[in-house]
DNA sequence: TTTTCATCCGTGTGCGTTCACGAAAATACA
DNA sequence: TGTATTTTCGTGAACGCACACGGATGAAAA
């Protein structure tokens, strides 16, 4: 008899289904399926040509309950300066993969690098690698070390996803983050859209900034880009700030604040320190300046809905960390095909919906 | 020996384990678990006991190995007039989730009713549960009869979610959707945002509208609110237009269009229907209005594209589809805990990041 | 012909569950 | 006390797959 198994109309077909057809034991299909030889080459063409007619898929509960070992990822990421820090992000969308697919017998290890600091990022790699894990998540975040490891674990034939920011000629299974060129882009088109024609606007950036330098210039790029083809009459002030301090921003920001004639209307922030300026503004009460920053950390948050910043975009780093593990679960444990280049949209954050945007 | 399964550290604990500790047989302690009587109440006990002392998780994977029989849904929402319709989408989003979940026995039957006929609901339902579903995911679009129809599954205990609008009064396992009032007050938002504040907009209704109504109405008054509490000055054009032809919108909008004093900077069309105005605007040659809409059909993107649209609210039908199923999933196969009211995320889509929201 | 060895393949066991079946223990009734 | 019931429990076979083990076959070497 075929197989009644789940009562469906379409049955379900399982190896023995295959070696049935095929003439042969399940022994044989198996070992077909998963080419560890032993097998004559015209059985193994059959046995090919069968799995392909019926559209065989193998049942992944019953292949990881019979597989009972561990299958380890190893992840990878910047170090947390605090619990508002913008790294917790994506951990928290890769600890819910890893809850999710413990059942599958998927294992992580967490290993974090300093942002300052170039040599824990081949340290923790190395560490990493130590437990022969099946797959990684990283972030590469420094370069030069991060094609030097990506080369490595081509060689060693460890797959890899990278999030946050891409290698674009390296060879990955897939990259999950978003373009930052466009979202800049973006950015420019809500600040026009806002502030007056006759206005000026302004880009700051945070000279002891360190955070992932080509995001921040891409986004940059985007921004004036879209002056550049949209209003290219704007006064633009490219401003760069070389303290987080309240105090030395009003040194800065003010002079630009009292031009009579073209008087700053926004300020676009390329990444999620623009609760700092929301603090100036406050504190200066210089309230009418529309503010565009990143990210959802709770400092940016609580000024949005404060009525201090207008928009903030964000790049779904929750969702960044999730697909980053379940594109590698899939890849290993499910042997499916990943997209290359999984850009997460782009998300428009004002006062109105952030009450929305809870990622769980 | 406890049990060496997956060689980790911290072993998975068996309902073999748990018949050891409490010196019974794994039958008893299944009988337990799926409280099927046949035991005494003081091995009960014990089970239980030890149950939550051990902190027992199920393995998924063999439950649904060895539990072989399918596990029927059912879904009922509105029919699709045409592939561009916007319940194509939550079709998606549901089929993505049948997709899933094949693996775990689920079967999803499909049962579809027409917007302009309420009979058809109470009729498409009745059959939904001659086939005794374990779970039902519904649109209730018509508000009486799917509060009886509500009534009726609490009474034989299925447990249903619902998709696109909430009942709010009663007892169901979810409901996943965006929050209409709101989503209309972020659409005056970005609509005061993008106008100049010295010049009118209006909010544009089709009468033959019979999509869902009390959406349309929420979303009114949210869009009406915003003015009224934060720019109560603003002009506001509260239309309706009978037909959705070209040329009756032209001498419907043409008479506001022309005023003076305060022209028309701006329409609101509260749902997907924006792309209409959108062709009048082209063909009439009013380039300037600013329009926002609802949804990501296909001619609404044309339309953003063509810039046209300058914003466009999106509810993301798909994930109200696919986290409904999953939720019903959740609920029955691994017995977790659904949250009541799930609010979907109300995005802003613009023609720059239009590309990154593409759901999978 | 018998022995040796490599190649190819089938059988059987176990993964953690579910559930039917029937046996044992407890209770009822005579 | 013995028998009939009822209640309570243990056993074993699946579910679909992975893999170890050993058996069969045929060709080459003795």
């Amino acid at each position: 008899m075929p197989n009644k198994s789940k009562k469906g109309n379409n049955p379900t077909i399982r190896i023995k289904d295959i070696a049935e057809k095929a003439g042969v034991s399940i022994g044989t299909v198996d070992r077909v399926l998963h080419n560890r030889g032993e097998v004559s080459e015209k059985t193994k063409k059959k046995v090919l040509a069968i799995v392909k007619e019926l559209n065989y898929q193998p049942n992944l509960l019953a292949s990881s309950l019979a597989l009972k070992k561990e299958i380890p990822f190893a992840v990878l990421i910047p170090k947390a300066h605090d619990d508002d820090s913008y790294w917790m992000k994506p951990l928290d969308g890769i600890q819910k993969a890893a809850n999710e697919m413990a059942q599958y017998g998927i294992r992580i290890k967490y290993h974090f690098f300093d942002m300052m600091d170039k040599s824990t990022f081949t340290s923790a790699m190395e560490k990493a690698l130590a437990d022969n894990p099946r797959g990684i998540l990283f972030s590469p975040y420094f370069t030069n070390e991060s094609v030097k490891a990506a080369e490595l674990l081509q060689e060693m034939e460890i797959p890899f996803v990278l999030i946050d920011s891409n290698l674009k000629q390296i060879d990955k299974l897939s990259y999950l983050g978003h373009d930052a060129q466009q979202s800049g882009y973006l950015a420019g088109r809500l600040l026009d859209l806002c502030t007056p024609k006759d206005q000026s606007v302004a880009i700051l950036n945070f000279g002891k900034e360190t955070e992932n330098l080509s995001h921040l210039k891409r986004r940059k790029e985007g921004f004036l880009t879209y002056f550049e083809q949209n209003n290219p009459n704007r006064e633009l002030h490219v401003l760069k700030s070389e303290d987080e301090d309240v105090e030395y921003l009003a040194s800065l920001l003010t002079p630009v604040l009292r031009k009579d004639k073209m008087p700053l209307a926004g300020i676009f922030v390329p990444n999620s320190k623009i609760y700092r300026v929301a603090t100036f503004i406050k504190q200066y009460e210089h309230e009418g300046i529309h503010l565009i920053g990143y990210d959802l950390i709770s400092k940016n948050v609580e000024a949005i809905k404060g009525g201090l910043i207008d928009f903030l975009v964000c790049q779904r780093p929750e969702e960044q960390g999730y697909k980053g593990i379940y594109t590698l679960f899939e890849h290993v444990v499910a042997r499916k095909e990943a997209i290359k280049e999984n850009f997460t949209s782009i998300d428009i954050i004002t006062r109105e919906n952030i009450d929305y945007y809870r990622f769980l």
